[in-house]
DNA sequence: GCTTTTCATATTGTCGACAATTTAATATAT
DNA sequence: ATATATTAAATTGTCGACAATATGAAAAGC
């Protein structure tokens, strides 16, 4: 007989995950330029660990499409582009609906509460003039959907998906001292997450997403413009 | 100025892709119990290959889903379970709608054309009594949407939850000697992506699915008993 | 002056060895 | 006998070194 999987799993306990979300941290800091390249040696130097720890993280994050792998060249940091974009937000907004339709039932006095502190903490951070916090808070709002759902596959290509977002916004942020969500820009969403209609949630899905993208787009733009 | 990401790119080159690919065969053809536990240096001697290639392999795999990575304590093959197997086909499901709606507008003679030869071809296995060509020539009709959609994120994500199907599907094969595609399951299936409703596509994708999920969880229902 | 070739350098691919941790087998205590 | 502690073996985590490949600079040819 072999040997059955232990139900138990936790993760964060290796060097490899600590070096992975290191290393994620330092992409979505900014402070890199779009495409460039990510020299195995240099990094593994900066992060003090050996190269092939480094390279493991670094297979994880090419699989969630931070980085670009190319056999024998090298892995590069993903590139602004309008149509990779476009697809991200198309993407998550598939996404998100499945996530609704999911979660839908599932919704009761606890976790709307849930997603109301999910929002004041946005406004918060909007309040305070905290664009990184309110980045991060806009995502843990948007995350309350998939984790209500229960769907594991679902919210890993949530998970997978986020820091490619986090990605377009930190340079949006780094390019010019905003670029956060706006404030009262959830209101809506909030609402009609706690309406009845699962329709009208989906359908305004759409438009916020669109209004989201069309920010990010604009900066895009600008940026390639100059 | 920093370097810029080539264009070009292409896989399989390299030891650690020909090792994932072989790896994947491995797992598919059903010979590891669900479950089972992977031995790095057994599995690396069996494949020739170093432990540090074969875990580079490995963690692309667990990415995927195939395998199940618990920190100092190994890699384990994923397991049968009707609540996995239905959220892949939920999942699936959502995806496949999700693909329907951004190739819709770009079907044309040629690429419809394409389509019936893939159907032409799984029909031809059913015919010759083949199940595993079979399964992967219905593996290769349903790429069909996705390839066309254009979508790399949503063709990334099929092509990541195909081999949970394929694994399901090798367990079913195995268990007793058939249980691939049945004979003229697509007929409809085809019929509406000829056609001009959408609507009834996306409609008949969820009955679709659900005949497919119905057969595998019987199974499953089964192995369970015994 | 411009292209092509050659060659040294830098970088990635792969490996084997050692350290840290888990697993299991044995011994000890109650 | 059962449960707990101890210890040896097996397994995974991490590292540094060498091989294969790509890059860029210098030399050669036109």
């Amino acid at each position: 007989m072999t040997r059955q999987a232990p139900s138990t799993e936790k993760s964060g306990d290796t060097l490899k995950d600590r070096t992975l979300e290191r290393l994620q941290k330092l992409i979505l800091t900014g402070d890199l330029e779009p495409g460039a390249k990510l020299l195995e040696t240099q990094v593994a130097a900066q992060l003090d660990v050996s190269r092939a720890t480094l390279r493991e993280a670094m297979v994880q994050l090419s699989e969630i499409g931070l980085l670009v792998y190319i056999p024998f060249r090298g892995s590069f940091l993903r590139t602004l582009d309008p149509v990779d974009l476009d697809e991200i937000y198309s993407f998550r907004t598939g996404l998100e609906k499945m996530a609704f339709q999911f979660c839908w039932d599932k919704r009761d006095l606890i976790s709307l509460a849930d997603l109301q502190m999910r929002n004041n903490r946005l406004c918060e951070c909007i309040s305070d003039n905290d664009p990184y916090g309110a980045i991060m808070a806009e995502m843990h709002l948007h995350s309350w959907c998939y984790e209500l759902s229960g769907h594991t596959l679902l919210l890993q290509s949530w998970e997978r998906l986020k820091p490619n977002l986090q990605f377009y916004f930190a340079m949006h942020q780094k390019a010019h001292g905003r670029g956060g969500p706006l404030r009262e820009s959830h209101d809506k969403y909030i609402e009609l997450a706690n309406g009845d209609s699962l329709e009208d949630m989906l359908e305004h899905l759409e438009d916020h997403m669109r209004q989201g993208l069309e920010n990010t787009m604009k900066f895009l733009h600008e940026r390639n413009v100059q």
